[in-house]
DNA sequence: GTGATTACCTTGACAATCTAGGTATGTGCC
DNA sequence: GGCACATACCTAGATTGTCAAGGTAATCAC
């Protein structure tokens, strides 16, 4: 399976995939596919999560200890892993929505070029 | 020189290095340590631009075309590379400045859980 | 001369992501 | 039954961007 990678153009911030599937599972517990189609969703169709990211994600995330997982039957009558967020989980969500908002800040700062960086 | 990488807490957002790079040297040609000051001022100080992200990366974007360097004396009478943009570097500023707006904005919409999205 | 600052550079490791493959099962249609 | 399609999972390999940690050299203030 050799092949070349990095896309044309990339679909996702690097870093905000974790804080986005955090924040999809604090609405409402569901399962891997469900999560990318809810991301992809609630992103105005923006945003593509391919299932090569999102499912090593799922992976290091729960061994992190924010999520845990059980199987359960979709909706559609599927065999799903079903992810929740741990108490860890829901302080992680809220410690990364605060670096991105501070972060994604900063950037939005340096590339306006207001008046306020004019006189610093 | 063997040792641990990866910061305790990241100091800026993966893939944001090259268009904060390209809009400062769209205000003032200036060389790379100016470059790296720039941006911690103009981010209000919340970013660090590490040399070790930083020079790669001017000569990654030297490379592709959109800068260029004159060796010059600095303010302070040091030698020092002054970077410029040029053509093609101005065309990908704007570029990647929409990439940003666009995808910074869908980040911002999954986090947000506005009603917009709980109506979709 | 000593130390701080300015200014450059490189190596090595690592984490996140994508591409591209794969498996399996249920549903609808013919 | 057979087939396509969508759902749902998974992994390997490669690439990229970034950081840590080292280094060199010149100028300036003391």
């Amino acid at each position: 399976m050799p092949k070349t990678a990095q896309p044309a153009q990339p679909e996702i911030l690097q870093g905000t995939l974790d804080v986005m599937i955090l924040r999809t599972l604090e609405r409402a517990e569901t399962h891997g596919y469900g999560i990318a189609r809810a991301i992809e969703r609630s992103s105005g169709g923006v945003l593509a999560v391919e299932e090569g990211s999102l499912y090593p994600a799922l992976y290091r995330m729960e061994k992190r200890g924010d999520l845990t997982h059980e199987w359960k039957t979709s909706e559609l009558n599927r065999r799903a892993k079903f992810y929740r967020l741990t108490p860890s989980g829901r302080k992680r969500l809220v410690h990364e929505v605060e670096q991105w908002e501070k972060l994604s800040h900063a950037v939005g700062r340096v590339l306006a070029g207001s008046a306020r960086e004019a006189l610093a």
